[in-house]
RNA sequence: GGCGGAGUGGCCGAGUGGUUUAGGCAAGGGCCUGCAAAGCCCUGUACGCGGGUUCGAUUCCCGCCUCCGCCU
């Protein structure tokens, strides 16, 4: 047995991550940290699909409901609270069960990514000047200070055109704008990439179907109170974002739920694009009548080296 | 049957007698170190059919077909 195993279930969406990671959980003695972004939001639930209790059938869960709506999400936060879960687990000699499709923060648990800090003010003030300038003049900005990291933006992605001038200011030194070959990692892991490559298209829809019918505009309702609207990233969570233009009239709500499913599926292909990338992903198609024994096999024959 | 209008890439939808042949959506591909369910980039030579005019027709003319109106 490696010293510190880490079992992690990536992939898109809608393709059974959550019920695997229990499953895995039991069979392996482990406990599920969870790697999923809006997952992390208390009060975030039908639209994120998060395990119910009874879902969940006993195995420990961490990292779910830390943040408020109104929080920004902040991946380098995340990287610290999922490391001492994972120790936590690792400490009392069970198997952390990574599980979500979040690609970034799996990678921050994972590899070793470090952040450079971060500074509201300062931060504050470069958005200001990028709603003022516009980006290509920021980029503009970064090429003089830092060429190499220009070159890895495009002068069009006024977000990493803001960090990285964030970062060259505070630190002075230069913003590493690309990431490093996948290869240092902080645990033994094994990633477990779970896809569908047919169906998953249905599996979304249904997946939204089953979210207005669980009351999913409900939980907005409930959520505008506690200050949706003010969150960064939580308004704008695939579902929440289009029931919020359904209830100020944006958009009708079949409108709303139709926009929710095609977002969806733009989703869907982005995570494959991360996650496909990184070779030590181990794909299984969820489909198979043995998923889990599958999995179990891949799990084994990597730790037990 | 008559009159009028329309037929454009998967869908919507502009437009023009000829270097780069709109745009939007959908679809596909890609990027990614502090909002990552976010942000950003790339990819489509299509003009209903047959003739004609022309150096050249998606664009002009004729016929046909289909659709939509109105009339009989």
């Amino acid at each position: 047995m490696t010293a510190r195993p880490v079992v992690a279930v990536v992939g898109p969406t809608a393709t059974g991550k959550s019920d695997l990671g229990v499953a895995l959980a039991e069979r392996l003695d482990g406990e599920v940290v969870n790697a999923d972004s809006m997952q992390l939001y208390r009060g975030m639930d039908v639209g994120t699909a998060k395990l119910t209790e009874a879902e969940r059938r006993g195995v420990p869960h961490h990292l779910l409901d830390v943040w408020e709506v109104t929080e920004r999400a902040s991946v380098a936060e995340y990287q610290r609270l999922a490391r001492a879960a994972v120790d936590g687990v690792l400490g009392r000699g069970r198997l952390p069960v990574l599980v979500g499709g979040s690609g970034l923060y799996v990678r921050a648990v994972l590899d070793d990514l470090d952040f450079p800090g971060t500074d509201p003010r300062l931060r504050a003030r470069l958005e200001a000047e990028l709603a003022a300038v516009g980006a290509p003049a920021l980029h503009e900005r970064l090429s003089r200070v830092d060429p190499a990291a220009a070159r890895g933006i495009l002068p069009s992605n006024g977000r990493r055109v803001v960090r990285a001038l964030e970062v060259v200011e505070l630190t002075g030194s230069s913003f590493a704008a690309t990431l490093p070959a996948p290869a240092a990692t902080v645990y033994d892991a094994v990633q477990i990439g779970l896809d569908r490559p047919a169906g998953l298209d249905e599996r979304v829809e249904a997946r939204v179907e089953r979210m207005w019918a669980r009351g999913l505009v409900d939980e907005v309702r409930a959520l505008l109170r506690r200050g949706l609207r003010d969150g960064p990233t939580a308004s704008r969570a695939l579902g929440y974002q289009q029931v919020l233009g359904y209830l100020d009239g944006t958009y009708g709500e079949g409108e709303a739920r139709a926009e929710t499913v095609r977002a969806t599926r733009r989703f869907v292909r982005r995570q494959r694009s991360w996650f496909r990338r990184d070779p030590r992903v181990d794909w299984l198609d969820a489909s198979r009548a043995d998923l889990l024994a599958a999995a179990v096999a891949v799990a084994r024959r990597t730790l037990e080296r």
